[in-house]
DNA sequence: GTCTATAGCCCGATAGAC
DNA sequence: GTCTATCGGGCTATAGAC
């Protein structure tokens, strides 16, 4: 693994750890075991190396999403691989939650650069849980409410938010099962 | 208004701006006109001044709660309030969000006593979620779908602070309002 | 690519005068 | 209660040797 590789997963880390303005090229370079000049040689500024780990992180769930897409099934099938997913992320580890949604609450003082790629992974996912709930074949719960498509997909990423902020808070994942159960109820087919 | 409530206020502001972490004593005191010394006088610590501004915000929404509580009507009449209440904030400035849930993403940094009033004004909502949702004298629509009052008044607080955080993010209160809209179709009586 | 050294600034907190 | 002054430390970023 290249060392820009390396100081990219530590920062991952402390992010998720400490938000954007309390990580420190300082707390990297210790953890890697070399001096803070080197990170510069690989980020020259903070906004560039957080818009990198961003970049990579929503590549990530990019290709996570494209893997679910090439797959059988239904969508609330794809939709539980989606909350198994980010279960499992913490599961083994409760400050282990979206990146995006951890630094959107620094929105304001974020750098642009940031603030952009935050903003468009939102709307991606977004797009995708729409783009999902639209493929159903047959009616779902929540249609019998009278709510849309999209409504539910705006929905579905605040609960799913929501619910690892408040798992992380308690540091007790069952309060994400929780929120997982509950959008899963309003996606099953109506009876 | 007393000094201390002064700072309280200014400092609720920049810690919904920019976090527990990125904003100081400097700030504050810039924004007043006095000096950083001065508000050491009237809370000795930064932790200290953070816990007392999360305690007045809980009495704060306590109080309207206890408003709710003894007013006339259906609970998803009760819950509609709480989110017109949210949704006015936001509409005033689309930084104003739940204190809690903002200082929430901090939580592995954060001072105990300040981790500690945040997890109990989390816990309180969700209590008076759940009784609200018991008081019901019909069937709610989430209960056609098999989810337990408990399991829904968590979603709605999930739902609440994913909602502002996306509101936030984009600066548009209609993120939020798309949210109370989908909470409150699973609130209406069943059909 | 990594280092040492340092510039220039901000931080929370305290001492002591008034 | 508010001030000035300061302590000891942190931060991002850069210059220049190796």
């Amino acid at each position: 693994m290249s060392r820009a590789d390396e100081i990219m997963d530590v920062a991952n880390h402390f992010i998720l750890e400490r938000g954007y303005s309390a990580f420190s090229y300082a707390d990297i370079a210790g953890e890697i075991g070399i001096q803070k000049a080197s990170i510069h040689y690989h980020f020259p500024s903070k906004a560039n190396l957080v818009q990198s780990v961003v970049g990579r992180y929503r590549q990530q769930i990019k290709s996570n999403l494209a893997l679910l897409d090439g797959m059988e099934g239904d969508p609330q099938e794809k939709l539980t691989q989606y909350l198994n997913y980010w279960e499992d992320c913490l599961e083994a580890q409760a400050t282990d939650i979206c990146l995006c949604a951890l630094l959107a609450s620094e929105i304001p003082i974020l750098p642009d650069e940031v603030r952009s790629e935050i903003m468009a992974h939102f709307e991606e996912l977004t797009d995708w849980f729409t783009r999902l709930l639209k493929e159903s074949k047959v009616p779902l719960q929540y249609t019998t409410a009278d709510v849309s498509d999209e409504e539910m997909a705006h929905g579905i990423l605040a609960g799913i938010h929501g619910g690892m902020l408040a798992a992380r808070t308690f540091n007790d994942v069952g309060q994400f099962r929780m929120i997982k159960s509950g959008l899963l109820h309003q996606i099953h087919p109506a009876k």
